[in-house]
DNA sequence: TGAATACATTCATAAACCTGAATATAGCAT
DNA sequence: ATGCTATATTCAGGTTTATGAATGTATTCA
């Protein structure tokens, strides 16, 4: 790509763009901007495999647009690049940050804490 | 690509985005935010060969990002995409439509008239 | 320790993309 | 008509990407 070219903005917003540009990459990433989200969830709520799931994160994650953090048997990512947030709030609307929405059969901590609370 | 799934917004944004995230296809893009733009500038702009900036304009018009329009020898492209321009806004600071920068050696009539008027 | 759970990685193949070379077309000038 | 100029298209190859299948790893729980 761009042969030979030493490394210009171009090529450095291009690969942000081309990670991006990608409908289950991009569906994540519009999800990660509720904060942050296990793999359970994003399986869920995409409704494909946790093992292609996985994949789209691990790209995401060599690119540099989300980080990973282990807490038990859970990985939660969320997103951290500054620029791709930007590129979401205009495609999408400003920032939504008001935590996750509650999935029914979604056994993570978010959602099963959330119901142990409501059936008190 | 998100294969049999109903064409979300996803996929069309995964589609812009995809086009975008090319650096020649960018760097065109950011150069027609100034204003229409024949294929020869283009080419002395970015120092390619012309069959191959006329693939990536192929690309970006069967995207529909940007449009042609015939004078003569010339051919003229303009951007054409509100959320390409937004994004493109978005990454290079605010839309510069001060017109075409002058290159020396290009025979396009942008550049040849502005010549001719200064040498006058 | 062993089994279950949540997630990650590797592998293989088909599809898509990149890009150079060659060739085609359309308009203008003579 | 002929040739020149500006641009477009086709073709072919190599490389990358998409995605399913299988498997691996780490953590918790019994």
């Amino acid at each position: 790509m761009y042969s030979g070219d030493p490394v210009n903005k171009y090529t450095k917003h291009a690969a942000l763009l081309k990670v991006m540009g990608h409908p289950v990459r991009l569906h994540i990433l519009d999800m990660l901007r509720r904060g942050e989200t296990c793999v359970c969830h994003i399986e869920r709520l995409l409704g494909k495999r946790q093992a292609y799931i996985s994949q789209q994160l691990m790209v995401l994650r060599d690119a540099g647009l989300v980080e990973s953090r282990k807490d038990g048997l859970q990985v939660f990512y969320s997103l951290v690049d500054e620029q791709a947030a930007e590129v979401l709030d205009l495609l999408y609307g400003a920032h939504d940050s008001s935590g996750l929405e509650i999935l029914e059969g979604c056994t993570c901590p978010a959602c099963s804490t959330v119901l142990i609370a409501e059936i008190g």
